[in-house]
RNA sequence: GCGGCGGUAGUCUAGCCUGGUUUAGGACGCCGGCCUCCCAAGCCGGAGAUCCCGGGUUCGAAUCCCGGCCGCCGCACCA
């Protein structure tokens, strides 16, 4: 059996434990199911809550004084997408070779055969370049068919009137985008600020398989990080040390492993181009981790030029190794410059500019139009205003080069006035700072996903048995409370225990049917950390054990101890599960 | 989207080639009862199947044929 047979049937196994306990399965199985949607089941969103929970405290509570987060619409109005860029550029040009009916993207097809850079080209230039060059499947050497578009949003109208075209977004961040200015000014008009996100969002695939890797509807958690590129350094006390990753330029040259970097030293040479991309990717790494996936198992990947998104100067996939499918993106950093701000600015009108003040006040000399207002007058009668107006919004090295002549009266914009009323004098002014547009570099993480990647890691086979070792602070169910066995005494101290967890807002089983080491067995196929038994010792001295799933040591503690003692287990706060 | 393989209770699967012998069989799981003093013990009973969907061939289709859907693998695609 190869190493592949062996993943693939490890997968197998999660897939089926998945569906048989309740994690996930295919959405409309009853209707033989659609490709590229799946269902979340009790115990898959009570994971999925806590994976996301646990991104939000990586994210945002971590970050509180530099991140916020905010929520906004899955259904985007055309113009949106337009100024994003997504509806030209998520729109691909494919191309058919008609002899053995593969496809290929239009562009890439061309640049690789003739070295053209057709980025942005419509689907007519296309189509004319493959017909002028005679391009060929390069696979079968058969004749290609003419361009076509697919185009990866789902579409919609908003409102009775078809006219009113909506997208289901493919990201959150162009909500993010749009808001910037609300956010940036409720959050007291401070750089850097991070906006978070976390919603549901939807791309419609050319075909999708990898089950729950590669899904049509996900949740993204995203943040988008406005930053001045100039600006002070990222808390490198809270998040920092070393990377392991794989710039495009080892990759070019067929390297796979990765090297490991210090972030500070990469950021200095210019590895990461940014130093805040730098940072949430050190964030990702160790919230990755804590999901249960080892560094050893986990990289970044730089992307080629021509593989990145229209928006990015340069992006890192974090890369997870899971079975069946190898190396997974769970995340991915973009440094998308102030791309997607100035094209909204662009095309909203709005101004999204942010304030600079410099360390110190500087003083520079600046030149002014003066004019004489009498003089211009008697030239310039009720005309006067306008050509104030117009002056107004004049760069001052306009008016200067209409200064240069001799004549006696010069033409400013149309009107005619005499030389000697206009003056450009030098003035010294106080400047307290700049106007610049945000940079934003973006962490990006697709929730199911990382799901699918806890099973993966946590499925372990202990003797023919299942035992997920789901780190316990992400573990859907905390706590399993069993009677030893079905007597009424052990029954009614169980059930008053697990009413005592519940109220303690743990999420907990109670189960009495089959033997005790049943119901073990069904706990620890779950991921339960902990089970709490209640025998005939607990009659006489109040005391229950408790089972740790993963060393099955137990240990005996009083009952009114045992609140304190699974909170403190779990590493958990009174009233902060 | 192309090619190959597949789709039978919750899960895994037998049966399919060679149509009727099957009220579609089994294992595990699930539910109820009995039993059981700590790791899937045992006994009894029970529920649970659009045999992926649609059409065709046939006296008769899970079984043969055609189309579709879904899944896996390879190719292509995957901001």
């Amino acid at each position: 059996m190869s190493v592949k047979d062996i993943l693939g049937d490890r997968y197998d196994k999660i897939v089926d434990l998945a569906k048989r306990r309740g994690f996930f399965w295919p959405s409309y199985e009853i209707y033989g199911g659609v490709a590229g949607f799946y269902d979340l089941g009790p115990l898959g969103v009570m994971l999925k809550i806590n994976v996301v929970n646990l991104w939000r405290e990586y994210f945002v509570l971590k970050h509180q004084d530099l991140v916020a987060e905010i929520e906004t619409p899955i259904i985007a109005p055309e113009v949106v997408l337009r100024a994003s860029g997504h509806i030209n550029h998520f729109t691909d040009p494919i191309i058919e070779c008609l002899n053995c009916g593969r496809k290929y993207r239009a562009d890439h097809l061309i640049e690789e055969n003739i070295g053209l850079k057709v980025e942005g080209y419509g689907v007519e230039d296309l189509n004319k370049i493959v017909r002028e060059k005679e391009l060929k499947c390069p696979q079968c050497g058969g004749k290609l068919s003419d361009v076509r578009t697919f185009n990866l949003l789902f579409k919609t109208t908003i409102g009775p009137y078809s006219s009113d075209v909506g997208y289901l977004r493919p990201e959150a961040a162009q909500g993010m985008f749009s808001a910037f200015k609300r956010v940036f000014i409720s959050m007291r008009e401070r750089l850097p600020l991070g906006i978070a996100q976390i919603g549901r969002v939807a791309r419609n695939e050319i075909s999708p398989r990898q089950g729950m890797v590669r899904l049509r509807e996900f949740t993204i958690m995203e943040v988008e990080f406005f930053h001045d590129p100039e600006g002070d350094d990222p808390p490198w006390d809270r998040f920092s040390g070393k990377l392991r990753l794989l710039p495009a330029e080892l990759r070019q040259r067929g390297e796979e492993k990765p090297i490991e970097v210090d972030v500070v030293e990469a950021v200095r040479e210019g590895l990461i181009k940014n130093k805040w991309l730098g940072y949430w990717m050190c964030v990702a790494r160790d919230f990755i981790r804590e999901l249960g996936v080892e560094y050893s198992d986990m990289h970044y990947e730089e992307k080629m030029p021509y593989e990145r998104a229209h928006y990015s100067a340069q992006t890192f996939d974090q890369l997870v190794r899971v079975s069946r499918w190898g190396w997974v993106e769970v995340s991915g950093h973009a440094y998308r410059t102030d791309y997607d701000l100035r094209r909204h600015m662009e095309i909203s009108g709005e101004d999204m500019k942010v304030f600079k003040p410099f360390k110190e006040p500087r003083v520079v000399e600046v030149e002014k139009v003066v004019v004489d207002k009498a003089v211009l007058g008697r030239a310039l009668g009720s005309s006067l205003a306008s050509f104030l107006e117009v002056l107004r919004n004049m760069d001052v090295e306009e008016v200067k080069k209409a200064l240069a002549t001799s004549e006696e009266n010069i033409v400013i914009s149309g009107f005619r006035v005499p030389r000697a009323a206009v003056k450009i004098v030098k003035e010294v002014e106080k400047l307290s700072g700049t106007k610049i547009i945000p940079h934003v570099a973006e962490p990006s993480f697709g929730a199911e996903r990382l799901v699918l990647i806890v099973l993966d890691k946590a499925y372990s086979e202990e003797e023919n048995r299942v035992v997920l070792k789901i780190p316990k602070k992400i573990a859907p169910v905390k706590a399993a409370v069993f009677p030893l066995l079905e007597r009424e005494e052990l029954v009614r101290v169980a059930k008053e225990i697990y009413s005592d967890l519940v109220s303690l807002r743990l999420t907990v089983l109670y189960d009495e049917s089959g033997s005790i080491g049943r119901r073990y067995a069904r706990a620890d196929e779950i991921g339960i950390p902990y089970a709490v038994t209640v025998d005939f010792q607990t009659l006489s001295d109040d005391t229950v054990t408790i089972r740790d799933r993963d060393t099955k040591q137990q240990i005996r503690v009083s009952i009114k101890d045992l609140r304190k003692k699974l909170l403190e287990l779990l590493d958990l706060e009174l009233g902060a599960v």
